[in-house]
Parts: structure tokens; C-alpha cells; sequence
RNA sequence: GGAGGGUUAGCCUAAUUGGUAAGGCGGCGGAUUUGAAAUCCGCUGGGGUUACUCCCUUGGGGGUUCGAGUCCCUCACCCUCCGCCA
């Protein structure tokens, strides 16, 4: 959610940037009606209820000194009808007005470069060279059957399409990247673990930002209103939910494992085969709530965390910056983390690490005091994979394979492993 | 699932039969001071307005009333106990 700023002093500023993202700016219009109306109705409402009140303290008053006090209240049954009446319009406009202003995306940051897609994005470098391969290398999907690791057949039969199951030293291996990612980011930069639940209310949907844009991706239990998170952004968003901080506390860095789920809907067809994409992963999420002034340096930071992984894992991998349209709902500025797999023989997105400033921090109502002032102010909040597991794994089996399809286990991951290779 | 108790501002705590939320702590600003402590004064969340001595905010929503922290209904969450389950 955007300060009301962008819509009354700094209008020109959303539009551009509603364009930039290739969003209809026509709703700014609307936007600006609705709010224009609801402010009328607020300056009528209040005049009333100034009247109302000052008048009841001479019923009050006039009461206790036994005076007859009929006419006054017939008068003023009719001002709080008026009042009732007034709040009623309001209400509608108002619930208009946010349905709306919820759907506005975050403005994205001057230094995100303009373009429409995702064929727009910037590879900023790339770190790590492919590995020379003597052999045709395999994807993963056969790497895994073939060494008994991943079925995708019972899979398929318990849960259907897109779901694997991990067996042996493929459960293994899952369990030792997830264990791995925490350990570096709790140990050696300083991430605070958080386990939080992954079934989530609405209202902790629409501060994160998930909703309303996003209802279809995610899994709903009808029964409970619950919502299937679909990171943990989600739930981490909502930790310190009006909340007010001390600023001495910031920044809060959390880490989080969770599985996450998601419907892919609208995908069909798209990277069916192996565990590119699934309906339920797991990830480990890094998540801070910062000062405004030191996002973009926290941006650049966790940026840093989420590349040691690779540069542990001795992967090839590049960084992309994200294009206006394509640029996530509430993020301001998006960095991807490709990894390279030969296998499949594409670039696969392991990580993306955005600030969205104020945006989810307004929405979830997570302020801070300010010391030199005393006022509170919203803080900035930034998330980053660290990693997501599937095409982490994916890499691994991909790059580290021998020719016979054996795979060699990662330097790192042996001791969470016991094992050097998967044979 | 059943019974009871609770939710007041950043935190803590009040509020006769319904009369419009009182204090304390913390924080910020100011006065005083060589500086600090102490003391005193003001401010403290949201909104509207050219502006104000304006409006809103007692967990959410609704109702009764001229007027609701207070009475009624409903929902959420927390605590205790019972039942069920792990």
C-alpha cells in the first residue's frame, strides 16, 4: 500500500509509474473520485457529530436540573439520523475506495530499468563459469529416477502432477540444503530463525501483499478460511504487525524454513517435467525490517547472503535485475539469483531479493519511533530466498554429475550428508 | 465441542445508576543548568480542514439510546477448567 501522497500531492509520479509497470492508469481517476468523495462525506460527517456532541452535554446538563428536555432530543434524533445515514455512504465509498487502492502496486525504485517483461530484465553479471562437460549432461529428472532419489510417478498417483517424492539420500539431500542455508545465514550473517506457521488468515495475506492480487496462486481451506502460504514472506511480514519498535531494535533479520505452496495456475504446460516447478517446495526465506534510509544498503546485503550459498555450493549463477514490468506487486526493486543447470540447459531463478520499502510495513501497520523526533514512521521491509530448495537441488545433480549418472556431493554438504556422492 | 474469565493509547493501569476516557511510565520538545541529574511545562495513535477551541480511536462488526468503555447480539484472539485427540 502507497502513502495517500502518490494520490493527492504526487499524482503524476503514480501514474508514471502504474505505465512503467504496464498497468492501467485510467483506475488513478477513479481512485482520485472515490477519494475526493469520501473526504466530502468526512467533513460532513464531522460537522454533525460536532453538533451532536456539544449538544448532548446541554441534555446532559439541562437534564440535571429537571428542565424539560423533549424538543432537544426529538432535534437531535434527527442529527443522528442524518450521522447514520452520512456513514452509511461512507462506508461504501470507503470499502470502493480500498478495494481499489489495495490493487495500486508499489512505484519501483528510479534505478529499476524500464521495459515490459521479462525479456526486459538485466543480467548485472554473472559469477562462476559453466563446467565443461565430455559428455552429454542428463537433467535431473533422470539423474534422480535413475539414482532412486526422486519418483515422480508415485508422485504423480498420491498428489498428481507437479508434486515429487524424495527418497533416500534424495530426502537427505533436501533435509542437508535446508539445514545448510539456515546454518550460514543464522551463523554468519546474523539471521534470527523463526519457524512460523504456514497457514495464514486473509487479513495477514493482504499485508504482505499476496492478496487480493494473487487469490488464484495460493491454496485455500475453505473450512478454516486459512490460506496455503505461498512463501514465507507471508508469514514474516506479519511478525511485527502493529506493531511499534524501538529503533535501536532495527534492523530485524529473521530466517525462515517453511514449505511453500502454490497452485501454478495459469502454467500449464510450462516446465512439466522434473521439479522446476511444483506445487509445494521448500524454501529458506531471509526477511528484514529495517530503517528507510538503510534498505537499499540491506538490499545489496541480503543480495550478498543469498549468493554466499552459491559461492558455498560452487555453483555457476548470474544476478538479473528485474525490469519495471516485471517487478513483484509490492517490490520497488528486485534482484533475481539464476543458477546455471546444463542438464535443462537454462538459467533457473533460485533467488529473488526485493526492498518494498514502506509498501507491505503500511499494509501490516509495522511502524517504528524515530529517537531524534519521537514520531513513528513505517519501517521498510525487504525478503530474499536463501534459497529455494528444488532448483538448488536441481543444480546440484545437474552440474555435479559424472558421466556414469552418479553425483557428486558439494564439499559443504558432506559433512550434513555423511556421504560424497550419490551413487 | 462445553463452561468461565479477559482484550482500554508504545507499555502499565483507572472510570458511581449510561453523560462523552483519568492517571503513571517511557519517548520527544521546551524552560532551568557550565554540563548532567532532579524539577516544571507542552506534546504523544489516526483522520479532515486555509485554520481551529474540529472529528475519530476502549479487540473487530452490529444493535438499543439524545448520548455506550459501561447495556444487548455477534465474531476474533488470549487465559483457566472439562471433554476429545496427539
Amino acid at each position: 500500500m502507497l502513502s495517500f501522497e502518490f494520490l493527492r500531492e504526487k499524482r503524476e509520479v503514480l501514474i508514471k509509474a502504474l505505465e512503467k509497470r504496464g498497468y492501467d492508469a485510467a483506475i488513478v481517476d477513479e481512485l482520485v473520485k472515490l477519494d475526493e468523495e469520501r473526504r466530502r462525506l468526512i467533513r460532513e460527517g464531522d460537522e454533525l457529530r460536532r453538533i451532536r456532541n456539544q449538544r448532548n452535554e446541554d441534555v446532559a446538563r439541562l437534564k440535571k436540573q429537571g428542565a424539560d428536555i423533549s424538543e432537544l432530543i426529538a432535534e437531535l434524533r434527527q442529527v443522528s439520523r442524518r450521522i447514520k445515514e452520512i456513514e452509511e455512504k461512507q462506508a461504501k465509498v470507503e470499502s470502493k475506495f480500498k478495494e481499489l487502492w489495495l490493487q495500486i502496486p508499489n512505484i519501483p525504485h528510479e534505478s529499476v530499468p524500464i521495459g515490459k517483461d521479462e525479456t526486459e530484465n538485466k543480467v548485472i553479471r554473472q559469477e562462476g563459469e559453466p563446467r565443461e562437460f565430455d559428455f552429454e549432461p542428463k537433467p535431473h529428472w533422470e539423474l534422480g529416477e535413475k539414482l532412486g532419489i526422486l519418483d515422480f510417478k508415485t508422485a504423480a498417483k498420491m498428489s498428481g502432477s507437479r508434486f515429487a517424492v524424495y527418497k533416500g539420500l534424495g530426502a537427505k539431500l533436501e533435509r542437508a540444503l535446508i539445514n545448510f542455508f539456515l546454518d550460514v545465514h543464522t551463523r554468519e550473517h546474523g539471521y534470527v530463525e523463526v519457524m512460523p506457521p504456514v497457514l495464514v488468515k486473509s487479513e495477514s495475506a493482504y499485508a504482505s501483499g499476496h492478496l487480493p492480487k494473487f487469490r488464484e496462486e495460493m491454496y485455500f481451506i475453505e473450512q478454516d478460511e486459512l490460506f496455503l502460504i505461498p512463501t514465507a514472506e507471508t508469514s514474516l511480514a506479519n511478525l511485527h504487525r502493529d506493531k511499534i519498535l524501538d529503533e535501536d531494535s532495527l534492523p530485524l533479520k529473521y530466517v525462515s524454513y517453511t514449505p511453500c505452496f502454490r497452485r501454478e495456475a495459469g502454467s500449464y504446460g510450462k516446465d512439466v517435467r522434473g521439479i522446476i516447478r511444483v506445487h509445494q517446495f521448500n524454501k529458506v526465506e531471509l526477511f528484514q525490517f529495517t530503517k528507510p534510509e538503510d534498505s537499499y544498503d540491506v538490499l545489496e546485503q541480503m543480495l550478498a547472503h543469498a549468493e554466499k550459498i552459491l559461492k558455498l555450493l560452487k555453483l555457476p549463477y548470474r544476478i538479473v535485475q528485474l525490469c519495471t514490468g516485471d517487478l513483484g506487486f509490492a517490490s520497488a526493486k528486485t534482484y533475481d539469483i539464476e543458477v546455471w543447470a546444463p542438464g535443462v540447459g537454462r538459467w533457473l531463478e533460485v533467488s529473488s531479493v526485493s526492498n518494498t520499502e514502506s509498501f507491505q510495513a503500511r499494509r501490516s501497520n509495522t511502524r517504528f519511533r524515530r529517537k531524534s523526533t519521537g514520531k513513528v514512521e513505517f519501517v521498510h521491509t525487504l525478503n530474499g530466498s536463501g534459497l529455494a530448495t528444488p532448483r538448488t537441488f536441481i543444480a546440484i545433480l545437474e552440474n555435479y554429475q559424472r558421466k556414469d549418472g552418479t553425483v557428486e556431493i558439494p564439499e559443504v554438504l558432506r559433512p550434513y550428508m555423511g556421504v560424497s556422492e550419490i551413487a
